[in-house]
DNA sequence: CTGAAAGCGCTTACAG
DNA sequence: CTGAAAGCGCTTACAG
């Protein structure tokens, strides 16, 4: 059995006995510009669809340098909100007629940059980039070699780069203002040892909420590793339930939320009556769960069709040097986890 | 601020005044092979090197007709399985060298064409698929234009193309043996509307166990749509659990079984007491659940890392003819939710 | 209106 | 041991 061998170019211009150059021009539509005949015009899209001509996108790409790919780096695709991110992204660059490539960075900055050299060398047109902390440098360099670039989820504010993300400050305020209306005062959060823009954001967003309804006091942020947070969410839910007293907990992200109910769970605290808890990011756990957990849910679909347009506009019009920053807003869902009994 | 330039072949080959052949020569570790010079083979690695030269793969790719591309077609990227599957292939990939570009098929074959027409332009140099109802005949014309192809998670028996997934009909024997084990006897199962290989593995490893222990009476395979199951499933249940009085439920997929816990938590239908529930795939719902729940695992791990395998294997080797078929085993975790009470 | 040629960056068969 | 040339498939500036 023989490798199928594509038709070329050359192939649909000596069926008609032409040269090459005129099937490329016709079928790139410039017919017109370069006042190709109209029947001429006519005979070589029918040859090339008869011949089931598609154009080697790889020539194309050494010519013209474009390949109609996108490089997509998350922090990890099998997180449930990039898998989400990244379903999203495929979808609206599919519809632009671009196609993703992808890769995890693990929230390492090393990674990131091998990663960001794979990918450029693959050729993509341009990168959507979920950036980790201490990236800033790498994102600069990239920036500044004028490949377009988009940020999603995380941003630097310093840095004069396009990103599409929540409003974080908005977020955590939400929750907190929540919890506090529901009549808590010793709230607690959890967020990432982490500087990146949304892990300050949200911790600002609960600090601030906390400091204008006058319970300062209470005002109590445990930090844990991103890369493993696991032991860190319940070592500092120990302190937090058993020593602290506090009466309710912000998770500020999906993945220490789950932790956060694991240790809940297996320590038999009752929710809310134990403790309130609010959570991160839409998830089957939180519906789920015995008491339903109160959630931060992000538009996740307008961020990650925003992330898309940016960079084609940049890619296409190549507008690179516009900083485009899209913030959108959070929603608070409200189920029993919440509630003050 | 300017496009930066790649240094290329001709920019190291010109600094050292040779010609571009002998650096490709050099760099490709044929030096030995072309009887260059040690000395010459030395210098051309320390200025390519110096001067951060990167080959343009895609310039490769034309001439050699290799991309490092590897194209992956899942039916869903955002579905938790998937995301796991394909973080799974993107490491093994990134370790021999390969970068992966992806696609959701939603369960569609002209999806499934359409996405296998992009990614070859792409110029992939292999695609490993997840394959849908009815693929059977696009999936043939791949496998006869001689692309190396692997399918993952299922497969097609009629068709001589190599697979990696899970043993699914003892994946659902297993855990309709424990349930019989239990005291159970009225137990239901609930699948896919589809003829793919996985879901009629998986009914009959259920159907086949339930014969064997004398319990046909009481087989009972819902089967439910695969695009968007949810209605399907409560409908079913409703059957099931208010007229059947069945006492046990295998739910086949991690889908179903999240669909399936969101109607028994809505109707207040007690797990285990009121009915036992079996479900798929590891999810951390399951563990978080009032009753956790008793769950199929999936070596998803090996599935994956085997799928590269054989994929690179064939791309490497040309060993197109050979069919691989690699067929793993399940895990039965059990919880409470399927113990007799 | 249309064809021949150059060139994107690389690799390999060929000639010395 | 080493260089010059051809060619992968395409597009565009140039010459008629």
């Amino acid at each position: 059995m023989e490798k199928e061998k594509k038709v070329s170019l050359k192939d649909v211009a000596s069926s008609l006995g032409v040269s090459p150059a005129l099937v490329s021009i016709v079928l790139n539509g410039k017919a017109k510009q370069y006042r190709i005949g109209e029947q001429m015009a006519e005979s070589v899209i029918a040859a090339a669809k008869s011949m089931n001509y598609t154009p080697n996108l790889v020539a194309r790409n050494l010519r013209g340098g474009t390949t109609q790919l996108i490089g997509l780096i998350v922090t990890d695709i099998s997180n449930p909100f990039f898998a989400t991110l990244a379903r999203i992204i495929e979808n609206r660059a599919i519809e632009l007629n671009y196609t993703v490539v992808f890769g995890s960075s693990d929230e390492n900055v090393s990674n990131t940059k091998k990663l960001i050299e794979v990918l450029l060398n693959k050729g993509v047109d341009g990168l959507i980039i979920v950036p980790c902390d201490n990236a800033e440098k790498i994102i600069l360099e990239l920036h500044e070699s004028n490949k377009p670039l988009v940020l999603v989820d995380r941003y630097f504010q310093s840095l004069d780069v396009s990103f599409s993300c929540l409003n974080n400050y908005k977020a955590t305020e939400l929750a907190t203002l929540h919890l506090i209306e529901q009549g808590y005062e010793n709230i607690s959060f959890i967020a990432y040892k982490s500087e990146i823009s949304n892990v300050i954001d949200r911790i600002s967003g609960y600090e601030d909420c906390m400091k204008n309804s006058g319970l300062s006091q209470f005002i109590n942020v445990k930090r844990v590793s991103i890369n493993n947070p696991k032991p860190g969410v319940y070592k500092a839910l120990d302190n937090l339930i058993n020593k602290v007293k506090t009466k309710a907990i912000i998770f500020s992200t999906n993945t220490l939320s789950i932790d956060g109910l694991y240790w809940l769970t297996e320590m038999n605290k009752r929710i809310p009556d134990d403790v309130a808890v609010v959570g991160f990011d839409e998830n089957d756990v939180f519906n789920l769960f015995y008491s339903p957990i109160t959630y931060i849910k992000q538009p996740i679909e307008q961020i990650g069709i925003e992330a898309v347009n940016i960079l084609v506009d940049k890619m296409k019009n190549g507008e690179l040097a516009k900083k485009s920053m899209v913030v959108l807003e959070p929603e608070l869902i409200i189920k029993t986890s919440s509630l003050k009994v």
